[in-house]
DNA sequence: GTCTATAGGAAGATAGAC
DNA sequence: GTCTATCTTCCTATAGAC
């Protein structure tokens, strides 16, 4: 095999065990079939990563900027507060429906981060991530749109945040497409209910 | 050891494996950790299931209708149906509290029976479940108290549900207590705003 | 029905040549 | 940096005595 940075290396791992494990679970995913996958042999996983455990940490990383940026391209400013935030679950939701197990990875990493001794913090930072994102979305559609919301900005952000997790999980274990859409529906009915000119 | 007939045995193992779960995670539970948390040896629990996945079956069976009973004993009816809502996340919420590993366990389990082959009408029926039990509360209030709602029953026990997954697993991984209660005053509101006489 | 003992395999991690 | 070969540990499951 041609050699490559350490860097470069680190990369390639942590995009073959992203595919891995999308495939076949986390717990189901071995250092040897993440070697395989990026075609390496095993030894060179373990001159890369001290342990299984800080690969998974760059994983949980990588994945983590992966969502956000699907949400910030799913949000895109519409006409009104409805609109875009009913379009923005229109998008969003065509990602989870193309790529529903890349969806149902993130939460198989949450539930490690929150198992593993050390790892707390990383589940923390997601959901404080999704809030967040959430949170800075509405306060640039307020300043350019100009109204004003009966509830404060975290809460409606921490709200759609909630509603949009929920939202997958039931749809991973459901797949029921239409039901969910009717939950959007009411959503985009009550964030217009809190909108005040 | 005594003897005990199978059936008493698989009740057993049955609970043992659920602390053994709630204790170490699903994926780090294995069949020794399970028969010396249940005072048997290893062979007992070869004798009373065929595979681990066997067991598996009977601790997700199991845990969905405990989860329910505690979804059913929070919802109590109040004088009206923001009271009502109000009281049950509340009464729902120091159950999280108090057991989160128990309900860390039920999302564990659903992503296992998401990712085995042949379990994943479990993870479908525990969603219906969720689904079924609060339109059955809500047609129930319907009736008691006379009041009409501007939107369907299933799809309002769909959002009360989807409300309810998200925002304990928010909780979970963030602890936050706070932003919980502030989200659920908001979701209590909407369901009120939806009421007709 | 319950036990001890073990088969048989797969996991994470390392050794040492190149 | 990368390889093959191996160490060590732990798993699920079974065999066979009692």
């Amino acid at each position: 095999m041609a050699r490559k940075p350490s860097a470069e290396r680190r990369r390639q791992l942590t995009e073959a065990a992203i595919r891995a494990m999308t495939r076949d679970g986390v717990p189901r995913t071995t250092t040897r079939s993440i070697a395989a996958e990026a075609g390496v042999s095993l030894s060179v996983f373990h001159y890369c990563f001290d342990s299984k455990q800080a690969l998974i940490e760059s994983v949980i990383t990588t994945i983590m900027d992966h969502y956000v940026d699907v949400v910030r391209a799913a949000i895109q400013p519409q006409p009104t507060l409805q609109e875009t935030i009913r379009a923005g679950f229109r998008a969003y939701w065509d990602h989870v429906a193309a790529h529903p197990g890349e969806h149902m990875l993130t939460y198989e990493l949450t539930q490690y981060a929150l198992r593993e001794p050390g790892f707390a913090h990383l589940a923390r930072r997601q959901y404080e991530l999704y809030a967040d994102t959430y949170a800075g979305l509405l306060e640039q559609l307020r300043e350019t749109m100009g109204f004003e919301l009966s509830v404060p900005v975290p809460v409606l952000a921490g709200y759609l945040a909630t509603m949009t997790d929920g939202l997958t999980l039931s749809f991973l274990a459901l797949g029921d497409e239409k039901a969910c859409m009717d939950i959007i529906d009411t959503v985009t009915d009550h964030v217009a209910s809190l909108v005040r000119d």
